[in-house]
RNA sequence: GCGUCCAUAGCUCAGCUGGAUAGAGCAGCAGCCUUCUAAGCUGCGGGUCGCAGGUUCGAAUCCUGCUGGGCGCGCCA
């Protein structure tokens, strides 16, 4: 990055002006032409506590750095109080010598220093196959961990899920019905709210094909159990195999039901007892909620005496906390989004740091083709799913939708703009990049050029090279932020320029076939751009792919 | 009614934790291939940053209110 040539002699500028100590240097890129590579608006930050014109602390800024910094040609104060820094070639040189060094880590970042974290996401219970909106927290959540795992952190991949609620027993039951129908009973009743979807009848022809006479073995309630056993089995290797196919691999699936038989609910249930925070009303238990901040007090433990979600949640979160994590992310979807301060209230008051949870909120998904509306429903049975959109437009297409625009917003998820195999498709033009880049390699090979990574820089001095130089140093604080602030998207966004800032290099600067100098340099560019792109790809779980 | 998220070009969206003349893609119009992939590049048109106040040298960005929309507000998860 430009900056760390000029932030430790502009740091000891404003020491010699006497700025206060803790002056928060910001660096920004200019947007327009003639404002030099570098910009910093210090000078007008300084202006409120020194008490005075902007322009003249700039002034003494720049008197205070001298002319003798090195790669830097020369110095403006501009507007209001800017003060613009123009880097000579050497900078980007160095710059490009840097990442070169890299290898193929170019963009890689220890931030995390191996600090351990857990991010949760998927989570959908085994009722039936994943559907198209699951499609969003899958990519969010997968690329945000493959976004630690690259700066540095330990991650965990976790899948949390409830194989014993009432949605679990209507699954059974549901697929015993049509297990009954197959045998012979076309007139046993078909469950109120059961799930219509075809995957029932798929589960049942399973059944039937395979383990009738266990089956039949069964008592009324047994069978209903072996349903649901059959059914969860069978969602989840469904889902297993989705999420592959989105090259999505969770290392821990967390079965809530373990949190009753490790006794954790019990324990919680008592921890908080212990703390005055739990009472009886109405036959069922409460946790005291008001009194840790929240609006209201909720049921923990229905008259039936089962608990709520929020106990097990509560639980959950305290105990994945209790592992020592450092950071636990959860992905949710905005429908989820009032059990988290509840949630937290209860983590705190069990006595840990809530504050070492991150939840990630990301927006409902509006699928669209031709300007009208798709629709899709679970409850209905007419299922738009996951897999099915995956065979619709791809796995790099339906990775780099969901995750190119930010989690907060309402995304709109055009099917026929993913179908496009084409100009108009945004992963094309990422991975196009990265192909051109690749054939232009191959090329050079027949030709008997390899890439050479001690070739001399110096004779890159083009706009277009120096456009492109100043992108590729930016990755890695891209990624980085992206990983600090949980936004994927960034990352999206960033490689878009970066495609753009590669094809107008390719276009203005032919590389094959100039003199032998300017072409090794050339190569050796354009192979750490393509090294940056495919790592960017990456983590994003996309594709670059060498031919197109 | 309460909570929460959102509102930026015709459409879909960025906008780097307050900075300079608010950007990109798509759509529209006009150009560029006998040479490395035209799935590319170049140019043009297009804006009351939902509305109204406030804070600030400076606001799309922060605060308040309002309007419009998404999602929640259960002894469902």
């Amino acid at each position: 990055m430009l900056h760390t040539y000029v932030e430790s002699h502009l740091q000891r500028a404003l020491a010699s002006i006497n700025a206060p100590s803790d002056t928060n240097v910001v660096f920004e890129i200019p947007r327009q032409q003639g404002q030099g590579h570098l910009s910093t608006t210090v000078a007008m930050a300084l202006a409120k506590s020194m008490r005075g014109n902007p322009r003249a602390i700039a002034q003494s800024i720049v008197d205070a750095l001298g002319n003798d910094v090195p790669f830097v040609q020369s110095i403006e104060i501009a507007g209001p109080g800017f003060i613009n820094i123009t880097f000579d070639a050497a900078a980007f040189h160095d710059m490009l010598r840097t990442m070169i060094e890299q290898g193929a880590d170019v963009g890689r970042s220890d931030i995390g220093g191996g600090r351990t974290v857990n991010v949760e996401y998927v989570s959908a219970n085994p009722t039936g196959p994943l559907h198209a909106g699951h499609g969003r927290n899958c990519a969010v959540g997968d690329t945000i961990a493959n976004l630690l795992a690259w700066c540095g952190f330990a991650v965990t991949r976790e899948y949390y899920f409830n194989n014993a609620g009432n949605q679990m027993n209507k699954l059974g039951e549901s697929i015993d019905a049509r297990v009954r129908h197959r045998l012979g009973d076309p007139e046993f009743p078909f469950p109120e709210d059961g799930y219509h979807g075809e995957y029932i009848h798929a589960i049942a022809d399973d059944i039937v094909a395979t383990r009738q006479d266990a089956y039949e073995a069964c008592s009324d309630d047994e069978r209903r159990a072996f349903c649901r056993r059959a059914g969860e089995q069978w969602c989840f290797d469904l889902i297993k195999k989705t999420l592959d196919s989105l090259n999505i691999h969770h290392d821990v699936f967390f079965n809530e039901d373990s949190l009753y038989t490790e006794g954790k609910i019990t324990a919680t249930i008592e921890a908080l007892r212990q703390r005055g925070l739990v009472y009886e009303k109405d036959g069922a238990t409460w946790l005291a909620l008001t009194e840790l901040g929240q609006q209201q007090d909720k049921v923990i433990v229905k008259s039936s005496g089962e608990p709520t979600y929020r106990l097990p949640d509560i639980a959950y979160h305290a105990g994945k906390l209790a592992q020592g994590y450092d950071m636990l992310v959860d992905i949710f979807g905005a429908d989820h989004i009032a059990t988290i301060p509840d949630v937290l209230a209860g983590v705190t008051a069990l006595g840990q740091d809530a504050s070492k949870v991150r939840v990630v909120i990301h927006q409902m998904v509006t699928f669209v083709e031709n300007g009208e509306v798709v629709k899709f429903s679970k409850r209905s049975g007419k299922s738009f799913t996951l897999d099915e959109l995956i065979d619709e437009v791809g796995a790099d297409v339906v990775r780099f939708f969901f995750v190119m625009r930010a989690a907060g917003t309402h995304l709109e998820f055009d099917l026929g703009l993913a179908k496009e195999e084409g100009d108009k498709n945004p992963v094309f033009y990422l991975q196009y990049a990265h192909a051109r880049i690749a054939s232009i390699l191959r090329k050079a090979a027949e030709q008997g050029i390899a890439v050479d990574e001690s070739a001399d820089l110096h004779v890159l001095a083009h706009e277009r090279e120096l456009e492109l130089i100043t992108l590729l140093s930016r990755f890695r604080q891209v990624v980085e932020r992206a990983a600090d602030q949980l936004e994927p998207h960034t990352v999206a966004e960033y490689l878009r320029d970066l495609a753009a800032a590669y094809h107008n290099f390719y276009h203005d600067c032919r590389i094959l076939g100039s003199e032998p100098a300017v072409q090794g340099a050339r190569l050796l560019l354009a192979e750490v751009t393509r090294r940056a792109m495919r790592n960017g790809l990456a983590v994003l779980g996309v594709g670059a792919p060498e031919v197109m």
